[in-house]
Parts: structure tokens; sequence; C-alpha cells
DNA sequence: ATTGCACACGTTATAGCATAACGCAATTGA
DNA sequence: TCAATTGCGTTATGCTATAACGTGTGCAAT
């Protein structure tokens, strides 16, 4: 699914996660958006939910945030499997993309006769600037 | 690591995590162990990250709920990377390792001068039974 | 033996994440 | 016009997870 016109809420959310050097939790988003006019949890994971469904934001299950996609413009679900490297020092996420991790998957899935809808891949571990 | 002889708290949750079906939330865990003497979430949480440790148990992060590992007497830690496919109709989740993944991604990471410490693999969708 | 340490445990409180349920307004298309 | 859809605002609630405190027990070093 391609981006259509956003909506008032979502660009708010939207250019905070854009304008983010990482990811941000959904009540983060939220206290950023205050001064917007922002007053409950629900206005920001509407638009998350929007966000999520255009594919220009992805969500980190793992950390239970939210960062705005790597690809400007593009929509990531046609990308494929998405995988995330996430700092656990700085935040920083670096996303990546990998047709043979994808195809081995899907291989394996397949053969369970399993049906596969959303899958998550993410490493948490140290960026190489947070190396110390 | 290798599991230890486990305290009362441990043995009971991991005891329910092995009985159940599926996955299972801390707080079902802990309504399971109210007869046992259980009252607070913690006496759960803080089990669970022992029997984490100790890799007779996995932690789905993209349901927040806990199984116990497919591989009984082993320590899921020695197979590299684990990989589930959680049928989100039923709830059951099944268990998957691949040498190639983990080689594909721990090349990546390590091109990115990135230094892994916890990798999640979870691919929701429906299982065979449960795909009408 | 006693001191010090590590560990499991219990309890209360609180923090953090997410959605249910209601109602209203604007838009669209039959 | 009417019905259906979508976005929005609000209140309330539920679920997930941890902080901070104190207790007891076992064990090793002195």
């Amino acid at each position: 699914m391609n981006a259509p016109q956003l909506t008032r809420n979502q660009s708010l959310v939207f250019d905070v996660l854009e304008k983010a050097e990482g990811p941000l939790s959904a009540y983060t988003i939220l206290d950023k958006l205050r001064d917007q006019g922002f007053r409950a949890p629900l206005q920001v994971y509407r638009a998350l939910e929007k966000l999520l469904e255009y594919g220009v934001v992805h969500r980190l299950e793992s950390i239970n945030s939210f960062v705005a996609c790597a690809h400007p413009g593009e929509d990531c679900h046609s990308h494929g499997i998405v995988a995330f490297a996430i700092c656990e020092s700085c935040g920083q996420v670096i996303e990546f993309h990998d047709h043979e991790v994808d195809h081995r998957l899907m291989g394996w899935v397949r053969s369970q006769k399993f049906k596969p809808a959303k899958t998550t891949i993410e490493i948490r571990g140290t960026c190489e600037a947070c190396a110390a």
C-alpha cells in the first residue's frame, strides 16, 4: 500500500519520528506533541496504525518503539522482510533487507504449511560508535 | 549456561509453561499459580528471568509472552539463533534453527561493526490446522 | 563462631504500554 | 437525502514490567 495524503495527526507523528535520531515510544511521541494539541495516547496510536499500514513507519517489537522507515518515499513493504540492528546504548537503528534470509525463512514456513503474515527480525546489541 | 537445580518458584513457573499448549503472558502464569501462593507479578518475572538465562524458556517479544523451549534438557542458547512461527489463531508456536540464516544475519552485523547481543526472529501468521 | 556476601523471596507501589467504548464531525457515494 | 466510512477527541480501563524496600537462608572466609 502506498501512502495517501496524510492527515494532520498522521503528519505530526510522522514528522516527530523522522526528526528523531532513533526509535521513540508512543508516549514519548505524545509528549513531543502536547504543544500541538495532543492529549491522549490514542491520538498517537491511531496515527501510528495508519503509518505502519502505509509502510512509512516500523514498529520495533522488542523495545516497544517506532521508527521512521529508512527509505523515504518508498513503501518498505515492497522490500520484503526487514531486519533491524538496534543499539541498546545510543538507540540508533540500522535497517537491512536480505533476500536470502527472506527466502530461507519463507521456505521453512512453507514446509510447515504455515502462512506468514508479519515477520520480525531484530538484533539488539552495540553499534560501532558505542562499542567502547 | 546450563540449568542448575531450579528453585520452587522457578519450577512452578516452568511447569506451567511446559504444560501449556502455547505461550503464556506473565500475568496468565501468575493467575495459574495463585493457588500455589503466588501473589505478585515479580514472583513470576523473577523466575522467568532465570529460566530465560538458563535457556529453558523463550520470550516472544512480539506477543509479550513466554514459552518453554522445544528441546527439553538442552540449552537452546547453544543452537544459535532461534526463529519462531507463532499462530495468531491458536497460539501454537513452532521453533526453528537455521544456520544459514544465522550466518547471513551475523555476516551483516559484522559488516556494520555491530556487536549483537540478542536476536529475535518471530513470524506471526496462521498454522496449518488453523488455515481454514 | 561470627561476619559478610550472594541469592531467592515477599510486598507495596509505581511506571510504561496499549486499547475499549462512547460520541461527534466531515466526506463520499448511492 | 441517507447510509457508510473515516478521522478525531475524551474518558476510562486493562495489560506489561520494574523500582525499592525488607526478610530469611546458606555458605565461605577469617
